[in-house]
DNA sequence: CGGAAGATCCACT
DNA sequence: GTGGATCTTCCGA
């Protein structure tokens, strides 16, 4: 089989400084892009649909809101190119890229994923079997994290190289973006109201309620 | 040391 | 649309 270019062009890496910017700049800029979880020798890859920027020490909904640190969210401060990611509702793992030069405590959060290869071992860790509909695989923050086994343990790990990468992907074009409130965060006063959800136009993945 | 909350998901009506 | 699951983490006393 021929070499494919096409696909070694997508699969290029991102390098830190992408994320070294402003979390709203960067939650845009991961939409089209590829997630890369290699596990025990497979590779699995789905597609970013949906985002969410977290701005950090000004923003209430932000685990980095007012600068507090603790055990859990210590990696939010790093320098950007670093995977946070927690646990939620004691049940469900959430996957962030860290933005910024550091210590603002800012973030991606990767709500909703389209599958792209590896859907037998996709659907087999998400305990799914036939009649799947869109979304269900890695529609919405808990189920990608389940979908690409994703846990606690990848907390602080580089999203440059390793088991778990972002890659160049298929970048969206600014008119494919609907822009939302964002989910989950009604206790955040003004900062609920900020428009810091991002998601493709349209795509069939991405979770309720649907930005557009 | 106790209490409360949480960037969610699923089943059920 | 609603409510329950489930448990780590954090904060205040």
């Amino acid at each position: 089989m021929a070499v494919d270019f096409e696909a070694m062009q997508a699969y290029r890496t991102l390098p830190v400084s992408f994320y070294r910017r402003p979390a709203d700049q960067v939650a845009r800029d991961l939409l089209g892009r590829f997630v890369v979880r290699e596990l025990e020798g497979e590779r699995l890859v789905v597609k970013v649909v949906e985002t969410e920027a977290y701005l950090g020490v000004g923003d209430r909904a932000s685990h980095g809101w007012s600068g507090r640190r603790t055990r859990r969210n210590r990696t939010l401060f790093e320098a950007g190119g670093v995977a946070y990611v927690y646990l939620i509702y004691g049940l469900h793992y959430c996957l962030n890229a860290v933005t910024g030069a550091g210590a603002d405590g800012s973030a991606v959060l990767l709500r909703a994923g389209e599958p792209l290869f590896g859907l037998d071992r996709i659907s087999q860790n998400r305990s799914l079997a036939g009649r799947i509909r869109p979304g269900d695989l890695a529609g919405g923050p808990g189920k990608l994290c389940q979908a690409l086994s994703i846990d606690r343990g990848h907390d602080g790990q580089s999203l440059d190289r390793g088991e778990l990468r972002l890659t160049v992907g298929e970048p969206e074009t600014v008119e494919a973006i609907a822009v939302a409130r964002r989910v989950g965060v009604d206790y955040a006063g003004d900062a609920a109201r900020w428009p810091l959800r991002f998601a493709i136009r349209g795509n069939r993945h991405v979770s309720r309620p649907r930005p557009w």
